[in-house]
Order: structure tokens, then C-alpha cells, then sequence
RNA sequence: GCGGGGGUGUCCGAGUCAGGUCAAAGGAGACAGGCUUAGGACCUGUUGGCGUAGGCCUGCGUGGGUUCAAAUCCCACCCCCCGCACCA
């Protein structure tokens, strides 16, 4: 069986298109409301995870916009970017892997994919399948804002935006590090290198040791430079072929690899001759911090592929010195082979600096026999190197030999003596690949280059966090654990670079070598889906969107005529563009997956700061977990990609939304499986088949209002009041476990209920409107989650116009009924208890007789309940209660409030509010009311009797037991 | 290291913000029964321990604390996942 969904969801489309329901424009006489969300970028077709965040944000603009409010919400498509360039490169070199995922996992066409050569046809492509996919979600947007990020209007934004930055002194301009690709003479991101391997830089600190009677320095690079006062010796490996280079006029004695790689870093660059390793050694140099005579040794483990391939020798604290040194000193032949003097190299002790807790003053050589290292090519070694390094840089002082450092952390003498050194010049900077080695797609190896006269975006800038800072304390952010989260992002924010040489996008406006990066020209653009409609509709050409114009819509300066007559465009268009702006802008609400939060979104907020006012800051930010495929990251090699359009076909769109929403929290992951989606389709199915048998019957005459529809009724506001609640704080899941299972186990125990007295499994006619009502409120709350089917249930019900367009239920305080519910919940115990003891007694139960408490129990719990709302109830005190309100006190009668205080102190306050009301007299009335259904549902057959009853059968005198809201049970079998 | 999220029963997973009716929703699996030629699907029941009366004991990463009362609040510790940029 099963619904067509397909033709369910091509119709409401259709019809919402034509309708035109989801194109907003300025209204003054209604509230707007405007929701974006990231736009995406185009190299894939969308995947379920993708669909999560757009799902969440067009629920947002649908649950909006069922309240009142007139929504916008756009899209568009971020062309901008690298990766799309790499992807093409890769089609036109034959990649065999890019192809086989674009064909079997994208299911891209083979005469499409011969024009991916051009990197924007790939875009153009993907764009056209991405929004095809959001059209068969359901999303409401209003598609006549729609742009792309190279269109040349945009363009025109985009440069507005940055002379902006520039004029606002929010551009800076520097040398950067950067993976470099020497062939492509590009700089090397994620996506450039074979198996998508992100370059790692690490910065090593180059000290120099000028050697003795001569015109050269040992340059050795190091992590912890301030362990230069601990220097013993220098390390050099005898076996390398060292070269003696020139290095912008100073002659280094570095590894040959070394100088290759200063080429990308130093300006001038040139090698002098070669040296072989094992004629430096014995060599004297000096260190640069104390003018110590420092020896050069021997040692196999100096990897000419790292930093200079000059080592510094601190074996007090770095444990392959340590290892290394003391191999040297128990082998005299070695030290003879080099000709040094064994006396002198033996004499060699370790140089302690640093003081950490938990170690002697020697720390490497702790680890080293704590860990068993026996050699110096022992990969234990790795490790306690780490290991020492943390513990020294968390917990380390520096001792009182070094200096004017003594007395400071290790952590503040590295910074220090790092500043200290390279200002006297006798220090430098050396980058290196941290993760080596990578390689470019091409073939290439990566290196490190000094990217020059790199531009940046200065997010550093104290005064900007300040304002950053500002916004955000005004923003709601949702889910509010990620407040904290950007807090601390503007705190450690610094220069972001803004531009680069390639991929697509728009040139600087001031040096058009320049390309502006990905998530420097994305930052605001939400304002430009307030005039893109007009821009789309009026064709207006690109040279007109002068930065006067643009100051005019966005900033509101200049005269209307004037900017007009400047740019050539049509005072009325320009009035539009403006008033567009105004009305919709700020924004309320950004959505991203948690992802951006470190980049884009806070990108949004500094941006925004420095070129609007306060009052068009931003308003919202919610942020979304990702999705996982069966428990497992989604991943091209593990091939478990489902593409958002398939994912549609196998379970209908509806499903597919509820199945990303509904189960898990905001920023939890959703972890999607094919059972689950399954599951949610057939839920779906289910209500659908409720609703169309419902509708076809046959309303009763008269609507009485008995206690199971002041039940149902009352369950539903409070469901109604929930689910408001939840979607309020874009709780999205909670929404939907409430309008779609609470409300239908209620709805279900209702039905149970009234069934009763009617042998068919058809509701009584009377109950209909009950259900009707249940059925209304319901399909309105699912239709932000699940449009589609909640259309089509809304046209079954009879409803006006569309789901879509009604309004979100409001909770009806009058419905409530705390008495009904109360009575409601003490039968269902009643139930219980009595199934409890069956179940222990393990018989078959003939007859089930329930005492209902007596009154002077009920007088003296009223009193006792009415006291403990005051506050805590003493025994002692309930007894003298007990007494004024009965009159007489007996052992029964203290036991009972002995009971009674117990459980009193143990209830909620607001379950005692609720129970102060109840009119004890109707305990017994509706048991008896309801004895047919209590028999029922335990199989056996059921009396009542007051614990005063005259007539009471009691064989087992059990009657005595009963409590207020707890009858007294006895079961005979 | 810094920052963020998280550890719940056989497993997955709610509950934690607003402490109490929480032996802890909902699934899955397992077991028993119904249905069926059989399997599947479906339905009913059981699924921490003890108990011939609605009860008791143990229990929500570990150890403390606050409280009449803690899965929930506070402190410390252990473990897992994610981010730390020039990449969208």
C-alpha cells in the first residue's frame, strides 16, 4: 500500500508556486520577519546532512509565518572559491576517482560532465540540481531573489563592501606562511593536495651560533628556544652532505633540503659550497644568549629533511640530546674518529633550567629510563619528547641561570626570548611542514612559502572585538550552549587573509591581482537579497550599482536625486531598493551548521559591525549538529553519500524532513538510517489514513461535553502550549515528539476510552468533533516540519486556503481542566495498582473490589495537604492537625497521618495545587462511572464500596488501607 | 594545550535547563504467547534483583558535597567526540 507521495508533493508545490505564497514584499501593516541561511556552495549536489540545516530554516520561516508574521527567505549560490577550480583541473587531467564519484554517486550525466573542463559549468550545474532538490523539499523561498555570488551586480556588492572595510581602516596588509605548490605557484589548501591532506605549518625559532674564526653561523632551529641557556653542544649528522649559503648577505651552514626551502621564506638565497657533515664537527661556536664556547658533535638522529638540519644540544631537557650525548661519551672510538678530545666530550654534563614538578633537574633523563629508551633511534623517544615538552611548557619555571628570563614561566620565557632574539638579529623564523610530506594534485611537493603582501581583514583589532562583542551580547543564539562558543572565537580571532590569486570570485576593487576570498565576500550579502529581486526584475546593469548607490539603499547617505542622476538608475528603483532594505532588514534570523561558527558566522557578526549601524546588527543565529549515515560519518570513500534528491525518492520529502529534525536536539548529530526514514514515512501514512476515516464520518448531533472530552481537550492545550513553547526556541525535535506522539497517545487513550460501551472500532458520532479538533491542531502544528502531507490532510479536513498560510494554534486557557485530568490520571492508577498486584499474586483474578478512603481521612489529607503548601510538614505537627479538624486521635488515625505526612513531602507543588481543588466527594461517583472499563481492562469483574459503606463486602479487611486518591484493593480469585 | 559537546539499563536513545508521581519515555535485540503449512510481517506480554497484595533493594562515568529528597544542583577526577583558520 503506501501514499503516492510524489504526486502529493509535485501538487502542493505547484500549487504554493502558483499561488505564489512564498514571495514576500514589504508590507508597513504587517511585522516581517527574515530568516537566511548559508548559501551553498555548488562543486556536489546536495546530501541529506545538507538538507538538515535548509530543512531547519525553512521550518523556521514556515512556523514564522504561520504566526502572523511576513517572511522572507532567499537563496542563492556561492560560486566563489577554489575547490570548484581544483575539481575542473582534475576532469581535464583525467582523474579517474573524480570522475567515478561524479558519475556513480552524483549521477552526473556523461555529456555534462565533458563540460566540467570549465570550472563554471560544474558550478552551474550543481547549482540547477541544488535548487531542484530544495523545490522538491518544500522549501519556502522566494525564488525571484535568487543570484550567485560572480554575477557582476553582486560583484559590484561585494566591492562596495570591501571599500567600505578598507575606509573603516579594517584592512591590513602582510607576509603570511602559506602551503605553496612550487609548480602550480599556487598556495595549497585541503582540497589541492593527493588525499586531501591540509597543510600544517610549524613555526621553528632559528638560533644562530656564529662559529669561531669564521665568517659563518650554525643556524639551529628549535621548538623551545628558550632552552638556549641549557645548550651543551650542537648536533650535526656526520653522514649529510651539508651547504654553506648565503642568506641575505649571512653565510648559514644548513642541510642542502634547508636551503631549498629558505628560498620560499628569505628573500635572497644563494649556496656558496658544500661542506660535509664530518668536517664541522669539533668546530667551536658561540652561543648567542651567553657567549658559551658551545662544541659541534656527532649525531645520527639530526634529520637533514628538518628545519636546517642543525640541531641544539639541550640533553637536560630534550630527551634524544640526552640519549644521544650520552652514546657519544661511552664510545671513545667514535669520538676518536671525529679526532675530538675524549676528556673534553666526556666531561660534557646536561645543563638544568627549568624546574617542573614531579621531575629532577635533569627531566630527559627521567623519562629515559622511565620509558626504557636505549638508543638514539629508539621511537619511544617520539613520546617523551611530547610528553616533556607539555609538562615543561604547562608546569615549568625557568631556573636563575637564565638570565633575565629566570623566574618567568616556560610558557612567557618562549615568547620572550623568541621576541628578544629575532630583534637582535640573532634569531630567525623557519617554517615547516608539520605534516610532511604533502603533495600537490599535480605531482608537485608542497613547501612553505611567505606569502608577500598578503591582504587581510583584521578581526585582531581590540576595538572591532569590542563591538563583535557588543552584538553578540544583544543576539539570541540558539541552541544559547553556543553563546560561549563565539565568545571565546572573537577572542582568539586575529588578521583573516581576505584575498588570493585564483578561483572565482570578485577582484579587489583597489589591486585587481587580487581575487576576495570565499568567506570574506559572503559576510553580508543577506542585505543583498533585499534589492536582488528588484535588481533581478528591473535587469539593472552592473556599472550602474555605483558605491553611491549602495550608500544610498544601505546606509541611507546622499540625496535621491543626486544618486540617480549619478548612477543612471531610475529614482523609483532606487526608492524601491531602498525601502526593500529598510523593511526587511536587519536580519532575524541566520542559520548554519555548527561548522561556520569558528569562520562565517562570526565573520557575519564583526562585518556587519563595521559597516551598519547598531540597529541593523543581526538579530539571531541558530546552529545545527551535522548528520551521520548509520552511525557513521558521511564520506566519499565510505561511499555512503545519499543525495538529497534520491533520498527523496526512496522516502518522500516529508519523511526525509522529519527524519533530519525530529531526532535529535539542535546541536546534536542526527544519526539518519533507512529504518528510521522508513519509519517516519509509515508514521506519516498512518495519520493519513486516521484523518481520511475520520473525515468521512458523520458528526453526532449533540457535541456533549463529557469528562473524556474535557480530557482529551485539556491534553491538547497543554500539547499545543508545549509545542509552541519548543518551536519558540527552534526546539524542533521536541515540537514534533509533542504534536506528533504525545498528542496521539493521548489522542489513542481517548479513543480507548470512549470505545467502551461501542463493540465496533468506530469512534461514537458524539466523539467526532472531539477528534476533529485534535486532528486540526494537529495538522497545523506539523505543517512547518512536514508541509506536504499536512496540505493535503488540511484540504481533507475541509480546511480554508492552505496549511501553509493558517495560523499556528494558540493554546485555549479555558479548555484546561485540572480536575478532569486529575480524576483522569488517579483511574489509570487505580488500573495499575490493581494490575500490579495481579501480577505478583500470579492468578487469574474473578473479582476486583476498590474501598475508597472514608471521610475523616479526606478532612484530615485536605488539611494536611492545604498546610503543606505552606511549607514542610512535621509529623508532629500534622498529628495536632489531625486532631482540631476530627476531633479525636486513635493509633489508626496517627498511623494514617504518619503516612500521609511522608507522601505529602514527597509530591510536587504543583500536582498538591491541583489535587487542593478536587471535590474528594466525586472519588467513589467516578469509579462507579467507570466500572465497565476498569473491568475491561483487567478481565475480571469490579465493585466499589466506601471504607464507611454499610454494605460493604470486605472479606479480607482490606477496606481500612484506603488512602485519599488511593483506594483500597482486594482481588479475590 | 585552549575552547566546545558528551558519558544513562544488553544495545541505541529520551530525561538534566525549571531536583520529587524516575526502575527511568521510545526503539532495537532477546524470551514467551497469538496468528501462520513454515518463514516473514503483524498483535499481546516479559525483559536490574527480590517479593503469593499495590512493596523493598540496587541503579544513570568515578569519588565527594548540598538537600527531607539528586540521573538532574555544586566540586574534583577519568574517558570519548569535534574545532583551533586562510578551506568551503
Amino acid at each position: 500500500m503506501g501514499l503516492d507521495w510524489a504526486s502529493i508533493e509535485l501538487k502542493w508545490q505547484k500549487r504554493w508556486a502558483e499561488a505564489k505564497i512564498f514571495e514576500s514584499d514589504p508590507d508597513p501593516k504587517r511585522d516581517k520577519y527574515f530568516v537566511t541561511v548559508a548559501y551553498p556552495y555548488p562543486n556536489s549536489p546536495q546530501h541529506i546532512g545538507h538538507g538538515r540545516t535548509y530543512t531547519l530554516a525553512d521550518v523556521h520561516a514556515r512556523y514564522m509565518r504561520m504566526k502572523g508574521f511576513n517572511v522572507l527567505f532567499p537563496m542563492a549560490f556561492h560560486y566563489t572559491g577554489t575547490p570548484i577550480l581544483a575539481m575542473s583541473k582534475r576532469i581535464r587531467e583525467g582523474d579517474k576517482e573524480l570522475i567515478e564519484t561524479f558519475k556513480s554517486i552524483y549521477g552526473v550525466p556523461e555529456d555534462k560532465l565533458k563540460e566540467f573542463v570549465e570550472p563554471i559549468n560544474i558550478a552551474r550545474y550543481f547549482h540547477e540540481e541544488i535548487k531542484r532538490g530544495m523545490i522538491r523539499m518544500g522549501y519556502s523561498i522566494d525564488w525571484r531573489r535568487e543570484f550567485t555570488t560572480i554575477d557582476p551586480q553582486y560583484s559590484q556588492f561585494i566591492r562596495w563592501q570591501f571599500s567600505k572595510l578598507r575606509e573603516g581602516g579594517y584592512i591590513t596588509q602582510g607576509s603570511h606562511p602559506v602551503g605553496w605548490c612550487p609548480k602550480c605557484g599556487n598556495p595549497v589548501g585541503q582540497h589541492d593536495t593527493k588525499g586531501d591532506v591540509e597543510p600544517e605549518i610549524e613555526r621553528f625559532i632559528v638560533i644562530k651560533f656564529k662559529l669561531s674564526n669564521e665568517e659563518a653561523v650554525l643556524p639551529t632551529a628549535t621548538l623551545r628556544p628558550e632552552t638556549v641557556f641549557g645548550v651543551t653542544n650542537i648536533w650535526v649528522n656526520p653522514e649529510v652532505e651539508y651547504v654553506k649559503v648565503s642568506v641575505e648577505g649571512e653565510h648559514w651552514i644548513i642541510s642542502p633540503q634547508a636551503a631549498d626551502k629558505l628560498r620560499y621564506i628569505k628573500e635572497k638565497v644563494e649556496v656558496l659550497e658544500k661542506i660535509s657533515g664530518s668536517s664541522l664537527i669539533g668546530k667551536i661556536a658561540e652561543n648567542p644568549v651567553n657567549g658559551e664556547r658551545i662544541l659541534v658533535l656527532p649525531a645520527r638522529f639530526v634529520d637533514p629533511d628538518n628545519a636546517t638540519g642543525v640541531v641544539m644540544s639541550v640533553p637536560g631537557h630534550a630527551p634524544y640530546d640526552y640519549i644521544a650525548l650520552e652514546d657519544l661519551k661511552s664510545r671513545e672510538d667514535e669520538i676518536k674518529k671525529f679526532g675530538l678530545n675524549v676528556e673534553e666530550v666526556k666531561s660534557i654534563e646536561p645543563i638544568s633550567i627549568i624546574t617542573v614538578p614531579e621531575y629532577s633537574d635533569i627531566p630527559a633523563a627521567d623519562l629515559i629510563s622511565k620509558l626504557g629508551i636505549t638508543g638514539q633511534l629508539d621511537p619511544k623517544l617520539e613520546k617523551a619528547t611530547r610528553t616533556l615538552y607539555m609538562h615543561e611548557y604547562q608546569f615549568g619555571k625557568m631556573k636563575e641561570n637564565t638570565d633575565k628570563y629566570s623566574g618567568l614561566t616556560v610558557a612567557e620565557a618562549r615568547e620572550r626570548i623568541t621576541e628578544d632574539l629575532i630583534d637582535s638579529g640573532l634569531g630567525d623564523v623557519m617554517y615547516e611542514l608539520a605534516n610532511k610530506p604533502i603533495f600537490c594534485r599535480c605531482g608537485a611537493k608542497v613547501v612553505v612559502k611567505i606569502f608577500k603582501d598578503q591582504w587581510f581583514i583584521d578581526y585582531g583589532k581590540p576595538e572591532w572585538k569590542d563591538l563583535a562583542r557588543e552584538c553578540i551580547k544583544k543576539m539570541e543564539i540558539l541552541p544559547p550552549e553556543m553563546r560561549k562558543e563565539f565568545w571565546n572565537v572573537v577572542d582568539w580571532l586575529h588578521e583573516k587573509a581576505c584575498a588570493r590569486r585564483s578561483g572565482l570570485g570578485t577582484k579587489l576593487p583597489w589591486d585587481e591581482r587580487w581575487i576576495i576570498e570565499s568567506l570574506s565576500d559572503s559576510v553580508i550579502y543577506m542585505a543583498y537579497y533585499t534589492i536582488a529581486k528588484i535588481i533581478n526584475q528591473y535587469k539593472v546593469p552592473a556599472e550602474n550599482l555605483t558605491p553611491r548607490v549602495f550608500d544610498y539603499i544601505f546606509l541611507g547617505k546622499g540625496d535621491l536625486k543626486e544618486v540617480s542622476a549619478d548612477s543612471g538608475i531610475d529614482e523609483e528603483i532606487l526608492r524601491k531598493m531602498r525601502e526593500e532594505f529598510i523593511y526587511f532588514y536587519p536580519l532575524d534570523s541566520r542559520h548554519s551548521g555548527r561548522d561556520l561558527v569558528p569562520n562565517h558566522l562570526t565573520f557575519m557578526i564583526f562585518i556587519h559591525t563595521a559597516i551598519f549601524p547598531k540597529d541593523l546588527w543581526p538579530r539571531q543565529i541558530v546552529v545545527n549538529g551535522s548528520v551521520l549515515m548509520e552511525g557513521q560519518k558521511m564520506s566519499k570513500s565510505l561511499g555512503n553519500i545519499i543525495p538529497l534528491v534520491k533520498g527523496i525518492s526512496m522516502f518522500g520529502a516529508d519523511a526525509l524532513r522529519l527524519t533530519v529534525l525530529g531526532t535529535a536536539d539542535l546541536l546534536q548529530d542526527v544519526d539518519f538510517s533507512f529504518s528510521v526514514a522508513k519509519s517516519m514515512r509509515e508514521r506519516l501514512e498512518k495519520l493519513y489514513d486516521f484523518v481520511c476515516k475520520v473525515a468521512s464520518m458523520k458528526t453526532g448531533g449533540c457535541e456533549r461535553i463529557d469528562h473524556m472530552a474535557r480530557w482529551m481537550l485539556s491534553r491538547l492545550q497543554r500539547h499545543i502550549a508545549e509545542a509552541t513553547e519548543a518551536m519558540d526556541k527552534l526546539m524542533v525535535r521536541r515540537a514534533i515528539n509533542t504534536a506528533l506522539y504525545l498528542i496521539d497517545r493521548d489522542l489513542q487513550w481517548y479513543l480507548h476510552r470512549i470505545r467502551v460501551d461501542a463493540k465496533s472500532e468506530d469512534i461514537p458520532p458524539n466523539a467526532v468533533p472531539i477528534v476533529r479538533k485534535v486532528l486540526d491542531a494537529q495538522v497545523r502544528m506539523l505543517a512547518p516540519a512536514t508541509p506536504h502531507i499536512c496540505e493535503e490532510l488540511w484540504e481533507i479536513l475541509g480546511g480554508e486556503g492552505f496549511v501553509s498560510t493558517t495560523s499556528w494554534p494558540v493554546p485555549d486557557k479555558n479548555l484546561i481542566d485540572d480536575e478532569a485530568e486529575e480524576l483522569e490520571a488517579y483511574l489509570i492508577n487505580c488500573i495499575e495498582d490493581a494490575q500490579n498486584i495481579i501480577k505478583v499474586l500470579k492468578k487469574v483474578p474473578k473479582k476486583v473490589i476498590y474501598y475508597t478512603a472514608s471521610t475523616w481521612k479526606w478532612k484530615v489529607y485536605t488539611k494536611l495537604l492545604t498546610e503543606s503548601l505552606k511549607g514542610k510538614l512535621e509529623v508532629s505537627n500534622a498529628i495536632k492537625l489531625a486532631k482540631e479538624s476530627i476531633g479525636k486521635l486513635d493509633r489508626q488515625i496517627t498511623d494514617f497521618v504518619k503516612k500521609m505526612v511522608d507522601e505529602l513531602n514527597r509530591i510536587p507543588v504543583e500536582s498538591k495545587e491541583r489535587r487542593i481543588k478536587f471535590d474528594w466527594k466525586k472519588e467513589k461517583e467516578f469509579l462507579e462511572e467507570n466500572l465497565d472499563f476498569i473491568a475491561k481492562e483487567l478481565n475480571a469483574e469490579v465493585e466499589v464500596y466506601g471504607e464507611e459503606d454499610p454494605a460493604i463486602y470486605d472479606p479480607e479487611r482490606r477496606a481500612h488501607l484506603a488512602r485519599p486518591f488511593r483506594p483500597a484493593i482486594y482481588i479475590e480469585h
